[in-house]
DNA sequence: TTGAACAGTTCCAATATGAAACCGTCAAAC
DNA sequence: GTTTGACGGTTTCATATTGGAACTGTTCAA
């Protein structure tokens, strides 16, 4: 709809160009936009929300406890709990009690967790290029570098493995 | 506390490569991390969230109605209305009945919001300072255009005035 | 003059968030 | 061996956010 003049007039009244000359200000924007797709997206394939980060996170290594899941991926332990549950009613982890430590429980991604990883990813790569189509390869990649820094920079976590 | 030794062990764990090498999750992550700072400050300086957006807005301009500025900001309309409230109480803004089509509000920054503005501006620009400290000058200036570039493919709020 | 649409406002219900209490387990001290 | 404090995980609850629906006053077209 609304496909008439291609006026400046109303619709297109531009953001003040103090927030678009903000770095954080288009940060914080173009962040959020790309994190709401995504979720979207996520949601409409089946899996709510951040669990495509909990198999992602379970994929790389061996079992993990939920304090470490919830340490790694900033989520409220308490949060954590019900995620778990409906992953592992749905039979992409498996939870048990370790047993030299009975009160932990140890998580580990199972087969059907990693096919269903193999969809998810496959959606957020979709998201990811659609939204970046304005940016050719190389920008992208300069992009990635840029973000990787400033996050390394401010939190330990997003230091890759040794 | 737990300066002790420089083991990779414990709290170190890094995230899944899989969300490193994803330029949506980093974008998603490090946006959330900025605003959230930002957000932060601004509280404890007496301006809660986005109404810097909004004084911002109207020192550009001249007074917009209310639907105008939602649009803009993108935020829902009957959340302004408190926001504006508080701004118009303490005097940063001024709201009035446009007299030509007396359903709008005429909103308009007063020269003590401007002020105010002044000061805010000098917040912000602190913490993208200290938030973007891993990246030099010029990467600074790479990064911005980058998400500027990315910002306007995907909406047209984001395009700079004419 | 009437009725539909609109700007702004208020109200409310659904949701998300995280803090605090709780249970079973472990480990150190006695 | 028992007790005490800490811990991992879970549950509960109280709180803030959010956006939708209804309401008021106003405009515009029929």
């Amino acid at each position: 709809m609304a496909d008439a003049a291609p006026e400046i007039s109303d619709l297109e009244k531009p953001l003040p160009e103090e927030l678009l000359a903000s770095p954080g200000f288009l940060l914080a924007r173009v962040g959020a936009g790309m994190k709401m797709r995504v979720l979207g997206e996520l949601e409409e394939a089946g899996c709510p929300g951040f669990q495509y980060g909990v198999l992602a996170l379970l994929r790389e290594g061996p079992a993990l406890t939920q304090g470490r899941i919830a340490d790694v991926l900033g989520i409220d332990p308490s949060q954590l709990v019900g995620e778990l549950d409906k992953l592992e009613t749905n039979g992409l982890i498996d939870r048990r009690r370790d047993p030299l430590d009975r009160r932990r429980h140890m998580v580990a991604i199972t087969p059907k967790g990693e096919k269903q990883l193999v969809e998810l990813r496959t959606v957020v790569r979709r998201i990811e290029d659609e939204y970046l189509a304005p940016l050719d390869r190389k920008s992208r990649e300069q992009l990635h570098e840029l973000l990787l820094h400033v996050a390394q920079g401010n939190d330990a976590r997003y230091r890759r493995k040794v």
